[in-house]
DNA sequence: CACGCTACTGTGGTCAGACCACAGGATCGA
DNA sequence: TCGATCCTGTGGTCTGACCACAGTAGCGTG
């Protein structure tokens, strides 16, 4: 390994990984200030600052201004957010080619409803009102996929895995430029959007009844159908 | 969705977004200099310098100091050490359980063994010399577990997904102290050694035999016995 | 003309200090 | 007692100043 440079900022985050390794700090605590920071570690407030940063996007923080016990930087630990800022920022620098994405989009989406198909104590209930608030007329295909995003997001929290919920949250959103996109490129989208919603009951069904091998095959069409409709896939890969 | 206050530094970061998404700026370019950027968007430069601590984190840019084409921020998009950093931050923070890293980890290389299995034009020969150099006596437990963490991330790349091998060797990494840790409570690591190294050559030849079934059978019980013996797995899921 | 040294320029890295808006607590007054 | 006010500490930002560094242009020398 190459010895980095030592740079200040480097040192600031390091210094709240070890805090938060070491249990000195956890979720809902509050980090001390930056000015405080600052002085601990001897490096300047702005180098503190491009940590604590850092720690934002990643999700690991959030900060307040004012005083008070919420004010300051305090340990969250959401990650959606900050796999989500990393996916999208990675696939527009072209460091994620789109397909990749879509594909472990499939890999992720197959493994969860399976998961839950298996499951005897599943809980669907996160689910089920989404899909009822998808039977509503008039929605826009922005308004859909936003609910078919809630919908798919609700199953992978269900599984019980976050780390694979926060993957398929990012996945999607560093794509949902390129989904709306699509959306646009479909001649008939309320017809579309008809099927959508019955693949969506079916795989429910099939995961309420306790077969992952259905689930999975519904799940699996019904992304590669629709990002083939909406011109994302160029071809089917063989994966299974 | 709530409006966010403009934040300076989130101006930069969406402007450098932008400047990919629209192909303005790719891998190779460099990005104009913080001084110039900071004119541009009229922030600070400490704004603009803490929008780019962000892209270097995440991997899409590279800083070097002097002059020259080779000086600056440039465009460089390899997702492997930001996805590093977000999950080991995260398991660190405990918004991610390691169990859910340990269980989202076999099912990406599951998906790995098959999809190399099943592929025609299989390449193994980024893993073969790995596999080799595994077979070196005297090896200490860290320096065998960086090699096996070469060769899983190996046959990553070498299915071709990029978005999973990043994400495999994030997972790795986040979860790489405790593996340290549990290799010390195995009292024979020598023969533990020599199982690994068995069950490499079972699944690697289980691919080259375009048996996928095997492969995810072979990769699974590897991945599985080993963290158990580290005592890195709980024996059943409780989700309660 | 050829070569080597030097000074210059522009880069990121860092620090110090200043000001702002803000939110909560402390204080003081009616 | 209760309300309004002031005070304090927080993050957010900007400015200006250095530094080390690397490439380049220029100059001087042979």
């Amino acid at each position: 390994m190459a010895e980095q440079p030592a740079r200040a900022w480097r040192l600031v985050l390091e210094h709240v990984e070890r805090d938060l390794l070491d249990g000195r700090i956890g979720p809902g605590d509050r980090l001390a200030s930056e000015r405080e920071l600052a002085a601990d570690l001897g490096v300047g407030r702005s180098s503190v600052r491009e940590a604590l940063r850092v720690l934002e996007v990643m999700g690991l923080i959030r900060t307040a201004t004012g005083s008070g016990p919420q004010s300051g930087a305090i340990v969250i630990a959401t990650p959606n957010g900050g796999m989500s800022t990393l996916l999208r920022l990675q696939v527009a620098a072209q460091g994620f080619a789109l397909d990749d994405v879509v594909q472990t989009r499939l890999l992720l989406e197959d493994a969860v409803v399976a998961a839950l198909a298996t499951r005897e104590d599943r809980d669907l209930s996160a689910a089920l009102p989404v899909l009822d608030a998808m039977d509503a007329g008039g929605l826009t295909s922005a308004e859909f996929l936003a609910l078919d995003a809630q919908l798919h997001l609700a199953l992978a929290e269900s599984s019980g895995n976050t780390v694979v919920a926060a993957m398929m949250a990012g996945l999607r959103t560093a794509i949902e430029s390129y989904v709306q996109e699509g959306a646009a490129s479909i001649a008939n989208w309320d017809a579309m959007a008809d099927v959508l919603r019955s693949e969506h009951r079916a795989i429910v069904a099939a995961i309420d009844a306790g077969d992952p091998d259905a689930a999975r095959a519904l799940v699996r069409a019904h992304i590669t159908d629709y990002y083939t409709a909406a011109g994302l896939t160029r071809e089917v890969r063989h994966t299974h």
